[in-house]
DNA sequence: TAAAAACTCTATAGTAACTATAGAGTCAAG
DNA sequence: CTTGACTCTATAGTTACTATAGAGTTTTTA
């Protein structure tokens, strides 16, 4: 039994666009085709689709599942590579988490800079914006992953 | 006293293409020029782009840091505006912490499910990354504005 | 049955915020 | 004067999607 593109999407809760995008970026295998071209999936695809929207809902990136993708695909391979993977994935996490929480230190402490007077020249934000030497290059922009 | 577009990096912290950049998006107004046609650069200059750098490292959107300047350009509006700009963010940003913690602990759960086996067929983080019933739709890959 | 609607296809470009590179021009140091 | 550092514009790339155009295929409707 093998299904259309926009019922995989409807059944993994993934763009149509995006399963083409996967397919290109190697995530996923090209598919059968049916006699007009569209493109045929079958449980094997459907299934590894899952596994990789599941991994997105993760914020793992595209490079990570691939690693993950290819443990999987390799039943020889050590276990430990995906636990360290995982790891590193969390490690990531947590560091996003603690560069956020301390921005929000500095953006609720620029927020009582606040005078409550209604002019935008006495504004005590705008004036803490240009100020400069408040945190510095404490906080940071790393994301994620990348 | 007017510098060039190396020395305004080096000043700010920010990189010679960037400035580029924020020149092109609009953040920036086009400087005046050198007889060579290279930019020159005076303190209004510099204060605007240090504003802008401060943003950025609070994570603010150029859309967010365009509205900012806006304000900070127009002496007669309403100091509210800013208040709101910034409340705005801050949610963002909690919004975003609460769904990395929420994810870090399914990335926890996950990791707990490593047997200690070796075999990547027996991997239980594997296996649990294929198996969607866990937690489903309940994490989201939502950013801190957009 | 024919027409309309829905779906699918590929190719291309866009989003956000940068970043890299190529090739050419300018300026400062040796 | 030559060399190296700096600057310039234009273009393309990064990541993970997303939108759109124009054409083909399939299903539904009248």
């Amino acid at each position: 039994m093998e299904i259309r593109i926009g019922d995989l999407a409807k059944r993994s809760g993934c763009e149509v666009v995006t399963i083409r995008y996967y397919e290109k970026e190697g995530l996923l295998p090209k598919p059968a085709r049916s006699g007009g071209n569209f493109r045929l999936y079958g449980d094997a695809h459907i299934e590894r689709l899952q596994f990789i929207r599941h991994c997105r809902s993760l914020d793992m990136t595209l490079s990570e599942i691939r690693a993950l993708l290819g443990l999987r695909d390799n039943p020889m391979q050590d276990c430990g590579e995906v636990n360290t993977l995982l790891e590193a994935h969390i490690q990531q996490v947590e560091m996003r988490v603690s560069a956020l929480l301390q921005l929000k230190r500095h953006l609720v402490d620029l927020r009582e800079k606040c005078s409550g007077s209604r002019s935008v020249e006495a504004c005590g934000i705008l004036q803490g914006l240009g100020n400069c030497n408040c945190h510095g290059e404490s906080a940071t922009n790393s994301q994620t992953s990348g």
